[in-house]
DNA sequence: TGACGATATGAGCGAATGCTCATATTTTGT
DNA sequence: ACAAAATATGAGCATTCGCTCATATCGTCA
């Protein structure tokens, strides 16, 4: 095996087939993984499912890691749109309404393919994609600042990069381990109002 | 390869020399670890860095993953350990001087060789350590609950499933962000104090 | 139409890894 | 002292995997 350390695409599609190569190797990759988890899907078993020689794969993509990282931006691009669309629909609702529909929003982006979720985070620090994944906590913390900051004179925390880091962490790890570890929890809103209620009481004077 | 199931030692150490050289076993797998990461660990390199033939590694472990499994459980046990301890300490102390001596007690668990945790918390997913981690998070709800029970006349949530489940999993995550990726966090009190603020907030009525 | 670039193919090489097993050494119990 | 049990050894087998490269096919455009 030897050294891998690329994990930018090699080569881009230009033609039409190349672009519906590369995608089939992406809906390939997140079948695979979701079946025989990251260890065991070698790039040849993704080739085949894609039904595409292990040359082609070759040509875009200079190993597995670079296909997984590629794979966790695209799922972490559609999470973050669900987000930010969310933000602008409550922007002008007062705090106590905006904070239900936005974990509402974070559980939703959760929820996107969970299966193929849970992988991907479980394998994020081992491909390069942890660089892309710090990109998307830092744009999704910018959002929430600028959430935060419209609404400065109505807030306790004076700490705005705190609090920013504070209840990203919190409800983004209490949100993930509900959808992924015990669903059950989501049946009802109780969770929903209990999180809101951890958040509230920590923004409001 | 064949089929890796087995997560569990094969053979107890009976003599005082195999108990050694299981102990060397685990140190090794730890170093390893941390010099060249889960993937690059092979059973090989792990024996010979522990100074014993692969063949007596084989004896006490059937795979690689068994071996970082065991260390998993014992690492999660010194963690425990500690949060143990300082549960018993802030046990008579009022709410708001037990939750920031807790919240220390938390950051001072995941300092316990924080490259080690790192790794391990990023392979846990792929060995069986998963149920090892399940049970250690039962255990520390377990203590949390306890600790709630007996101030329930000073707290507002009703149900403290939730209130566990929330409280334990919002604290770890921000802590496990801190420690891990962004240090600096914690180089004056400012963390611990918000943290502790989040906490109390959520809790009293 | 023809020629050139883009794309696709897949057999197979080289390297690494997990793990076994036949053998040797040490400890224990009597 | 000696037999049996426990423990240790490491060469090497079987397998897998990542990846290349020589070759073939397709698309584009003058």
């Amino acid at each position: 095996m030897a050294a891998r350390v690329l994990t930018t695409p090699r080569k881009r599609p230009r033609q039409e087939r190349s672009r519906d190569t590369v995608e089939a190797l992406m809906i390939a990759t997140a079948r695979v993984l979701i079946e025989v988890g990251y260890d065991h899907a070698s790039t040849n078993r993704i080739a085949e499912t894609a039904g595409i020689s292990i040359g082609s794969l070759y040509q875009y993509f200079p190993n597995k890691e670079a296909l997984v990282a590629e794979l966790c931006k695209r799922q972490g691009e559609k999470e973050f749109q669900i987000l930010f669309d969310q933000m602008e629909q409550v922007a002008p609702l007062p705090l106590r309404r905006a904070i239900p529909e936005l974990i509402r929003a974070i559980i939703s982006a959760h929820r996107v393919e969970p299966k193929l979720h849970k992988v991907l985070m479980e394998q994020v620090p081992r491909v390069g994609a942890l660089k892309n994944v710090r990109d998307l906590e830092r744009r999704i913390g910018d959002l929430l600042r600028i959430q935060l900051e419209a609404r400065r004179r109505q807030i306790r925390p004076r700490h705005l990069e705190h609090a920013v880091f504070i209840l990203m962490h919190a409800v983004e790890a209490v949100t993930h381990a509900a959808v992924l570890d015990n669903p059950e929890y989501l049946d009802s809103d109780k969770l929903v109002e209990e999180l809101s209620d951890l958040v509230m009481r920590y923004l409001v004077p």
